[in-house]
RNA sequence: UGGGGCAUGGUGUAAUUGGCAACACGUCGGUUUCUGGUUCCGAAGAGUCUAGGUUCGAGACCUAGUGCCCCAUCCA
């Protein structure tokens, strides 16, 4: 698998666990997970899920683990289990034997959360529900502790222990982390670690009455097994510093990280599960595996490959930004795959009969035909039967051809496919001028398809003979919605169900597909991928897609079977909606004005900097935002220099690293900051240097001077020195100065940088530029 | 009102980490073809949410703003 990989693009999955292993974090070691709950059916937003956490974990040698997240048993069946687990395997992954599931891990976690509350980090709370959510806060508000903070820890134990043992009925207590009711993330308002619930559980029937939750369970399974990356979707963001925390706070002893990723959606789709279970429910499809339901087990009875799956989720990405795909990517990958995988066939799927008057009516010649086109490289033939009476598709025939219509009509000559060229001699119609049949003759020396006389034609039909053809039920396909988001309009969805989602049909094929297998793809030639149902003993198609149809696109482009999507603009707010939010939100600007207001010595340090240091007012505000800024940047001025150029790289620079570490944490100086700018302005080395300077003064500190000298960084201004460097760039890239030449100035900065690059950021720029501009 | 995220052609993702905005789908031409499929070739389509700033050079860094998503289940 992997030797076939093409260039393909990164994501930030991908990144971070190479910079993983290039750090030597796990001693190299990656293992992902899997972690369905067993209550439905998986769909093809798991399938993204699946093959994110299995194609890591195969594309860097590690092992991706299958498991069942069963902490509730009142949502969780068996039937899933086994449902789950068929569906990763079609979907062609292998879990090896690290199949696991999270009641495995029961009795560990509850000796985890005795060490807990030991060690004070978890209480039994015995509020209720409604009691809790009132204390919990609000968004915008902080909680206030429970009481049940402050119980012993012999008193937390004994409780935890009862509740183990049942002596206390559901929703009686909870216990509870001891993390902080005040904290803005409202997962970290002391969660409920485990929870009373007297069920029976599908694995451990009756042995518990407590059960973990999520929050607690997750990041205890996935370093119990040993994950090193635990791959989950966005809305688990705010769930990961609790996820951190109780790896911190329990005695385990690996430390897997939690990283997030967009879910798929798709055009004309539902994902929620909850919606999927009513149109089950509802009877507007036929189950779970309902050929037009996007679940795995529905795609596969539609007669998609899991190869197609694959290369549809590794063709759309993985990033961070919600978005919703364009169907049409998964049906051409569909296509894409099934092009080189069905054998062509002939059916017709709304019969018009054609009488060959000329052909003997006791005849049946039976013709050599390729199962696979001239561009395929597969071998194969079946023997297909030409008989006096045969069918064609309706829509291939036209009594006043439209413009570019190059099918059969009246006078007409046309190539039944792998038989004869056939000329249409007379329509027959009944009384209401429907068409019934057409008389042809065929021209004998053309058998297989071509006249001796090597005359043209330009139409080729498919038929099939009225005699001998077999009479199957055919399912018509189509997407379940009628609109591209079914989902956004909440729970009105239903109102858009495609009332031509499925239209059940007879057709007849030829009389080779007799004992096609369930689940065997085939091309209909002209019109489109069919898949042996697997469902009923009855040979049944069902069609997967249809080919790409460009006579129907242009011939009717105005009823196109594919709704356009109206041109919307892209989040635009209405006006009055964005006023109710401008009244509403107290910009960072105000609140920095009150801060001013309330903090004289910034207030004053404001003036003196636009007075005095002739900042404007825009770089002061930045640099008096806070009290950190502030005083960095006093403690700069008062070591000398140019005070624009401080503040350039105060307000830019430090601020970018102080964001992450900290004013305090920072292994520089006002002063090194101060001398930094000195050497800049002093034409002792490029900015491009100082930047390399000031990475390693944030690595690790030092002098700015002294960096210079060690990192050999000055700064070279020697014409002669940059013309050597400039003809060696140009004579290097021959290809791009001759586009240059040619007119493409787009490719000056690529010149820059080359030569900025080579002189390994020492350079003067603007030295760079003139010598450059005058050589090319 | 607090916190966490996100913003690049019509759609989905990239961009050597500050140096030619690229790939795929879709669209439109042409080519090939005993499938109006396939193949192959080509084109149009964004200057990267807005406004300022830093820099020789910004999609990327800084500042302010805008829009969208997620968080107050004893669900996962």
């Amino acid at each position: 698998m992997s030797n076939t990989q093409k260039p393909r693009s990164s994501n930030f999955i991908r990144d971070i666990i190479s910079a993983d292993i290039a750090a030597g974090a796990n001693d190299g070691r990656v293992a992902t997970r899997f972690p369905p709950e067993p209550n439905g059916y998986l769909h093809i937003g798991h399938a993204k899920a699946i093959c994110i956490d299995f194609g890591m974990a195969q594309e860097f040698g590690g092992q991706c683990h299958l498991r069942f997240d069963d902490t509730n048993p009142a949502k969780e069946d068996t039937e899933y289990v086994d449902g789950i687990k068929r569906d990763v395997r079609w979907l062609g992954f292998d879990w090896k034997d690290n199949l696991f599931f999270a009641s495995d891990f029961f009795e560990q976690m509850y000796e985890l959360a005795e060490g807990l509350i030991r060690d004070g980090k978890a209480y039994v709370c015995t509020l209720s529900e409604d009691e809790f959510r009132e204390i919990r806060g609000t968004v915008t508000e902080h909680g206030k502790e429970s009481p049940g903070r402050l119980r012993s820890t012999a008193e937390n134990l004994d409780l935890f222990r009862k509740m183990k043992a049942g002596e206390f009925d559901d929703g009686h207590c909870v216990l509870r982390a001891r993390a902080d009711m005040t904290s803005a993330n409202m997962k970290m308002r002391d969660p409920p670690l485990y929870r009373i619930r007297k069920q029976t559980h599908h694995r451990t029937g009756d042995k518990w009455c407590i059960y973990p939750m999520y929050d607690y369970a997750h990041p205890l399974e996935d370093a119990l097994e040993g994950i090193t990356h635990s791959l989950c979707s966005l809305e688990f963001q705010d769930n990961r510093e609790l996820y951190d925390w109780v790896i911190d706070n329990t005695a385990v002893t690996t430390k897997p990280r939690q990283y997030e990723f967009a879910r798929l959606n798709l055009t004309y789709t539902i994902m929620s599960k909850r919606k999927l279970r009513l149109l089950v429910e509802n009877g507007h499809v036929s189950g779970w595996d309902d050929p037009r339901m996007p679940t795995l087990c529905g795609m596969r009875r539609l007669g998609i490959p899991a190869q197609a799956i694959r290369a549809f989720i590794d063709r759309i990405g993985v990033a961070k930004a919600n978005s919703v795909v364009d169907v049409a990517n998964l049906e051409s990958t569909i296509r894409d795959t099934l092009n080189t995988q069905a054998p062509r066939v002939m059916a017709i799927l709304d019969p018009l009969k054609v009488i060959v008057d000329n052909f003997d009516p006791d005849e049946t010649d039976w013709l050599d035909a390729s199962y696979w086109p001239h561009d395929i490289p597969k071998e194969g033939t079946r023997k297909v039967p030409f008989t006096r009476e045969l069918y064609i598709e309706r829509s291939d025939f036209e009594e006043n051809p439209p413009k570019g219509f190059y099918r059969l009509s009246p006078g007409k000559e046309v190539r039944l496919r792998y038989g004869f060229l056939v000329k249409c001699t007379s329509v027959e119609k009944d009384d209401n001028g429907q068409i019934t049949a057409l008389h042809v003759t065929y021209d004998k020396s053309s058998r297989s398809g071509n006249a001796p006389d090597g005359r043209k034609v330009k139409g080729t039909i498919h038929w099939v003979s009225a005699t001998e053809g077999l009479r199957v039920d055919v399912n018509l396909y189509d997407r379940l919605f009628g609109v591209e988001e079914p989902d956004a309009g909440g729970d009105n969805f239903l109102d858009h169900l495609n009332p031509d989602s499925l239209k059940r049909i007879e057709a007849i094929v030829e009389p080779s597909l007799k004992d096609s297998p369930p689940e065997s793809a085939w091309q209909f030639e002209r019109n489109g991928y069919f898949v042996v149902d697997n469902s009923t003993s009855k040979l049944t198609f069902n069609r997967t897609v249809g080919l790409k149809d460009s006579w129907a696109k242009k011939s009717e482009p105005k009823t196109s079977a594919t709704p356009k999507k109206s041109p919307q603009p892209k989040s635009q707010a209405t006006t009055s909606d964005s006023d109710r939010r401008a009244r509403k939100r107290k910009g960072k600007g105000e609140l920095q004005a009150a801060l001013h207001a309330s903090d004289p010595v910034l207030a004053s340090r404001l003036s003196r900097y636009v007075e005095e240091c002739g900042l404007s007012e825009k770089d002061a505000t930045t640099l008096t935002s806070n009290r950190g800024v502030s005083d960095f940047f006093e403690a700069a001025l008062k070591a000398g220099g140019s005070p624009q150029s401080i503040a350039n790289w105060v307000a830019n620079a430090v601020q970018s690293v102080a964001k992450d570490v900290g004013y305090d944490a920072l292994r520089f100086t006002g002063e090194d900051v101060s001398d930094l700018t000195r050497l800049i302005d002093e034409n002792v080395i490029s900015s491009k240097g100082a930047k390399k300077v000031f990475a390693v003064m944030t690595e690790s500190g030092g002098n700015p001077k002294e960096l210079v000298e060690t990192l050999g960084l000055a700064q070279i201004s020697d014409p002669a020195a940059i013309q050597a460097m400039v003809d060696d760039v140009i004579a290097n890239n021959p290809q791009q100065t001759e586009q240059f030449r040619a007119g493409n100035n787009k490719l000056f900065g690529f010149f820059v940088g080359q030569v900025i690059r080579a002189s390994e950021g020492r350079a003067e720029p603007t030295l760079v530029n003139q010598i450059l501009r005058k050589t090319l």
